[in-house]
DNA sequence: GGAGTTTTGAACTAAATGATTAAAAATACC
DNA sequence: GGTATTTTTAATCATTTAGTTCAAAACTCC
């Protein structure tokens, strides 16, 4: 005998909490942090006072929800672009691209969620988590420029650590940008030239 | 005759403006547009609040009043920097030492008004503000990679508006980096790595 | 010293905001 | 159909916030 317990025992919930966080997500992006009150929550999320307070908690509590969401499929998306099967090339600039492309989509804020609203948060927890975020953006790109150097593509001797780190600072700078409203044409372009500046070989 | 009309008619002000502007600037800087309330403001400025409004306005016209300010500080450090007499290398660096190390100084708040809060500021007029602000920059630093190649400090055909964009994009990154806690050390190696990036010469 | 002028401090108003409560609604279990 | 369980809707409360008002204070000018 299948009981079916698979739906809980009272009134279904009228929202998908997945969703809900997704649209927080859009919420927080584009009003920033201090910028949305609770009622913005509510509106943007499609969920009523009373439970949003009971499932999701206070603002805070949403916010670091949100934050480790979009992390993780930030982390992904990144993952994705690296290291798929295509020279090294072509993955730092698919990355450089996929940053400028995903802070400059219609229909959603302009910008990033983890470099342009998050650090403006001050709070601790959320600092150490965009350190974290951010050391391992770093690692993900320092593991391919490992994989180039196996592969021929840049010598033996290129200072992996060192150019992981500056292709993540000129992401956050392109995303920084596309907040502050650069088209997104001079930002695809300037992906390019970034790609190029990390990679391109140097005089002996 | 002279007519003594130095000081003006009624009471004397309690508060120095500038001064009290320059407290402002403190006070976005630490908490973010939306952060700030009125009497945040009123208490850090120091000026009491039918002052405030009478003086100077309400948080919008306070808020772009610092940032006028500020900007045209920075303006002049970066130029400082940039047009005094040394090699391109050390302009350069110069230009990014003294980023980093005024958005990690102690006792002030860490990241920068121009490149970490006011992006964040939904107002058009900001936006546009801060688009002229990097615009600006760029081209201070587009002038002192010409300058080196009259001084023969890098070829002739070094692409001057490529590298100008991206020596901001740097210091942008620095300075969210510097906003999010990451150390005052680890930022002025990634400075002088940063130097290096763009100006070591590239095989041909 | 008195009249006119400007700033200040304290109180005040209206609106926004965060958070809770209680009754009604929608479901599962028996 | 009745009961237990959970969510929802609407209302409510307390607090914070933006902005104003007004008398008292501090000054210049005559």
């Amino acid at each position: 005998m299948i009981k079916n317990t698979a739906r809980p025992r009272g009134r279904p919930r009228s929202f998908d909490e997945t969703g809900a966080l997704e649209k927080a997500t859009q919420v927080f992006w584009s009003k920033g942090y201090d910028g949305v009150t609770i009622d913005d929550l509510v509106v943007g999320m499609g969920v009523g006072r009373p439970s949003l307070y009971a499932v999701f908690g206070d603002k805070r509590a949403i916010f670091l929800r949100v934050l480790r969401a979009y992390a993780e499929r930030q982390g992904a998306s990144a993952a994705k672009a690296l290291l798929s099967e295509q020279s090294l090339r072509d993955s730092i600039a698919d990355f450089l691209r996929y940053t400028v492309e995903s802070a400059t989509e219609k229909g959603s804020a302009r910008g990033c969620l983890l470099m342009c609203v998050a650090p403006l948060v001050n709070d601790a927890e959320v600092q150490r988590f965009l350190q974290h975020a951010a050391a391992g953006g770093a690692a993900l790109l320092e593991r391919r420029f490992r994989d180039g150097i196996s592969a021929g593509d840049i010598p033996p001797d290129f200072p992996v650590a060192v150019r992981a780190v500056q292709v993540t600072d000129l992401a956050r700078a392109l995303t920084m940008r596309a907040r502050i409203g650069t088209p997104r044409k001079t930002l695809l372009k300037d992906a390019e030239e970034a790609a190029d500046l990390v990679l391109l070989p140097r005089r002996v």
